[in-house]
DNA sequence: TTGAAAGCGCTACCAC
DNA sequence: GTGGTAGCGCTTTCAA
């Protein structure tokens, strides 16, 4: 408990004045404040008038969350927002996508950071699911979601974006990874390149799998051998992705001759890379994702470039269809990926 | 209503089973249930056993809000992060910075971008206290918030994070803006350069003023005359900023021969300015705020470097022992920037 | 060990 | 117009 500072009454951190409190002081019952915080219109002006003063006078602030247990309203105003890591390009978009659909709509979000840890997303799922949030968009770190068809079944609503679904029927907006690496690697097939290297994330996600799925689909159906020697997975750092490319790029009749790299931090780190032995007007390279400075490096920064604010608002919009009831069967949008040249991946095979 | 699917009772979408529907099924008092619910060992495991199954066959999950109100619990383990723009990586580094500090507490994070409009924030502050958030950390957009006066009084935490509070009293964790802007033009000025431009965003920034206050400072310091021609603000995207530096780089005799960028956006239009003229190699460039791919321009960009996630962890920090109960005189922490050379900000002036 | 009653801050309903 | 009473989902007494 603290003193009283400065003449004004102070009360305990985190204690704030009740509707009791205003009532008292302003001299009305609890139910007239409760109907000039409201607006209603259907009070005396004095009346009104006294507790505004005492209002202003005490800090009074109305608790939502009380008002939303009273009212049994079915909504918070709040929807969560579990991504991988917002402080990743490609998260901190989609949040801020996400964020203007709840904005347009009064609503707040609630936002966390699963860091592919499946542990994680159980934990942030089940703290918000008691905090009854509206809804759920979410980037799952597990594999398989289907801890979350009972709440499902309960009436949570959630939407998966960027990942499917699995074990559990849900809406998802995604982005259509496979082809955007049938695109990339075709990309890189028609200007002749034939050893084509492959650097991606943990094959635990999803996107992960699908890009390679798309590049093997594609090398196939160019008649072009795989050589597992030129894929590396598990990458995820721009370190591990420079070690890698180094590794790869070894001057030798077997290395590389283009690399399509599966995602941003990947990217930087073959580009680092090729920098570093002076191969970047040499090696061929596509990324997945772009960048703000990707079109100032030299050469620039050929990328498979996903819509991310597209993303977000059409998860959003769809997270905020079964707010509003909507029941219809779960929904999978897929959201075309485009090719953007800019220079480094239009770099043709060295003659040997 | 729904009707029931596959057998299960199915509630109406948002309602969730109580603590009384769990009771009603496994056949014991609701007090029962709440000790089950919150581990208390204190029951018969027989009925234990009998609630458990209760609540997962009703997707039971406890209300935190219900439980909060009646604990009259201080806590309600949400924290606000009002920042200026979540998807700008300066924002999210801070957010993500802020998220660990949190997740570290089992809290978690309500997030908002503010887009530099003094009303948003105090809609959201509003919101925020509204929903009884425990703290806030702010990176504000308004010039004055004496309107936080009464809340803060009232007990309101808050940790102004980027830029000083105006008009109440509270914590802050800053970077030296002033300092780094300083370091930015004597670094310039030591190469010999007489002709800095100066690009920047909105003066109602502080950190921008600041940074203008800087920039002055030095070219006083060193005796050089300040051009008002050499200042451009108000810039708020890469395009405007571009369009800025291509006006000011006409090639006349007037021109400036480096450019200091006052925020990351403004380097981004400067250095594609740079690029469309052909000046990259000619025209050096600091920018303030550092990016992934800064290295690997050629040349490499120069920028004067804010410790992000330091910002984030000593602001979190400084909440965490306000609510912990620290009621020490508020406290204006400051961090120092770092000059980062990688060669566009050492290109000496070009002769005439 | 178990449960009934009261009440957290607020609003719905019904009297006055 | 105004105010009492009941009760949202939960926990805290305190009895049994």
């Amino acid at each position: 408990m603290s003193e009283p500072v400065g003449g004004l009454p102070v009360a305990p951190v985190g204690d704030r004045a009740t509707m009791r409190d205003v009532a008292a002081l302003a001299g009305v019952s609890l139910k007239t404040v409760s109907r000039v915080v409201n607006g209603e219109t259907t009070v005396a002006p004095e009346l009104a008038e006294r507790v505004q003063r005492a209002v202003a006078r005490l800090a009074y602030r109305p608790n939502r969350t009380a008002s939303n247990l009273r009212r049994g309203s079915a909504r918070t105003g709040v929807i969560g927002a579990l991504l991988q890591d917002v402080s990743n390009s490609f998260s901190a978009g989609l949040l801020r996508s996400l964020e203007d659909q709840a904005r347009a709509r009064r609503d707040v979000v609630l936002t966390a950071s699963l860091d592919e840890e499946a542990e994680r997303e159980h934990l942030l799922v089940s703290d918000l699911v008691g905090r009854r949030v509206d809804g759920l968009v979410m980037m799952p770190a597990s594999v398989d979601q289907s801890y979350l068809a009972a709440d499902v079944a309960a009436g949570l609503r959630v939407v998966f974006v960027d990942r499917q679904p699995r074990g559990v029927a849900a809406d998802s907006v995604t982005v259509d990874n496979r082809r955007g690496a049938v695109m990339a690697t075709n990309h890189l097939l028609s200007l002749g390149h034939r050893r084509i290297a492959f650097l991606a994330d943990l094959t635990s996600i999803e996107t992960s799998r699908e890009r390679r799925l798309g590049y093997e689909a594609a090398l196939r159906e160019a008649g072009v051998d795989l050589d597992p020697d030129l894929v590396v997975t598990g990458l995820r750092t721009p370190d591990a992705a420079e070690e890698a490319a180094i590794g790869l790029l070894d001057g030798s009749a077997h290395a590389p001759t283009a690399v399509f790299a599966g995602r941003n931090v990947v990217t930087i780190g073959v580009a680092r890379a090729l920098r570093t032995l002076g191969l970047s007007h040499q090696v061929a390279l596509v990324g997945f994702d772009d960048f703000p400075l990707a079109e100032l490096l030299v050469p620039g920064l050929t990328v498979v470039r996903q819509d991310v604010a597209r993303l977000g608002r059409e998860a959003a919009e769809q997270l905020y269809a079964r707010i509003e009831g909507d029941t219809s069967p779960p929904r999978a949008r897929v959201i075309p990926p485009r090719l953007v040249l800019r220079g480094s991946g239009e770099i043709a095979p060295r003659r040997r």
